[in-house]
DNA sequence: AAAAATGAATTAAACGTTTGTTTAATTCAA
DNA sequence: TTGAATTAAACAAACGTTTAATTCATTTTT
């Protein structure tokens, strides 16, 4: 069985198209990375489009969260729900900067829609739920009246703009050159705790 | 004088690289759009990667803000200057969505570490002063103990979130396919709205 | 003022690489 | 012995760039 080598052409490929760009990234230097013959990859996908779509596929596997049994969870109260997304999503993205990166480079581009699209569809259903949520909130008069969808925009601008750059990040925060804020459990403490902050004063009454 | 020319190839190389990243943009294809032989690219900039720097260099010049007069106005209190700061902010981003689509995607590609590290440059100015307005908010005790790096983090993740993707941004407002929210001044003000909203809930006390 | 000269602007064509992909031969395991 | 896995080599196309010739506008000289 070969899917191991196959699996591993994957990520060695989402490294490299990670630091690269899917454009950027040449199939010549990615065998070499994945030490493996430059024909094996077009014999495995097809083609460098076909690996591609492969490798978001298997990677968007992983990124699924939980957030349908959060929402579906009748004991936690709206705010509580929001808190365990916030909690779920950091730990998410966090996990898979690499992957997230590729994404966003996707998004960014006009190009190539059909890929576009896809990406979108994998937003799609989180927000929808995060969207329900905050209507329910706002409905039951426990949230104040705000704009849902952009406070969904600032939940996920506010991971994404950390996510953006490494360099940034560490730049906005003051760190070290050699600090990894993705790697570090007091960044991510200290993320969800802003958030968490942020959207209880935006959202609760006083 | 041919300044109009090379003024006319790099607009044009906005659009191009904004649509399909500058990897993904060719020479040919550039000066096809622009109606120049493909030779006269390389004899305005010398390279392809000196046109890339040249339109930044060209185009950054735009986005210069006011950030400076706003932090210097003495007669605006914290709160004032950070809603005047959103206000210029959400402006000019919105006035120059495609400079905008370039930067971050350059942004998110670990190459090229010179461009990265000039890109990063244009923001670290906005970030300081910013910065500096929360902190003496917080000292004066007007604002309440939040992350000031974080409160920054959100203020410009949530515009950059609706201007990743026009189609993603489209979906996330439930607007009409053909609706332009770049270019729709009530979708302009629903943002300053939010902000301000966000950031006084955030910021001051009750 | 006409002619000649100068240098920048513009062109079509070609350059050498690199690209993704395919071929055909070989190795390997079942 | 069969078919999948692997290889080195070659493929055509596209890439950024350069060349050498030509056009054009301006200046200098007669």
């Amino acid at each position: 069985m070969s899917t191991d080598k196959k699996e591993h052409i994957m990520n060695v490929a989402l490294e490299l198209f990670a630091e690269k760009g899917f454009e950027g990234s040449s199939i010549r230097d990615l065998a070499a990375r994945a030490e493996v013959n430059i024909a094996m990859i077009n014999y495995y996908f097809g083609s460098k489009d076909n690996l591609f779509l492969a490798m978001v596929a298997y990677k968007a596997i992983i990124m699924r969260g939980k957030l349908d049994e959060i929402s579906a969870n009748t004991k936690l109260s709206e705010m509580e729900k929001i808190d365990a997304i916030i909690e779920s999503y950091v730990a998410r993205i966090l996990s898979q900067p690499l992957f997230h990166r590729i994404l966003y480079q996707e998004l960014l581009l006009g190009d190539r829609k059909e890929m576009h699209e896809k990406i979108i569809n994998i937003f799609v259903k989180n927000t929808r739920i995060l969207r329900t949520i905050i209507e329910q909130g706002v409905k039951k008069k426990i949230f104040r009246k705000v704009d849902p969808e952009l406070t969904m925009a600032t939940l996920i601008g506010t991971i994404n703009q950390l996510m953006l750059s490494k360099a940034m990040c560490i730049m906005l925060i003051d760190g070290k050159e050699n600090f990894d804020p993705y790697t570090n459990a007091a960044f991510k403490n200290r993320l969800i705790r802003h958030l968490k902050q942020i959207m209880h004063s935006h959202l609760l009454k006083n």
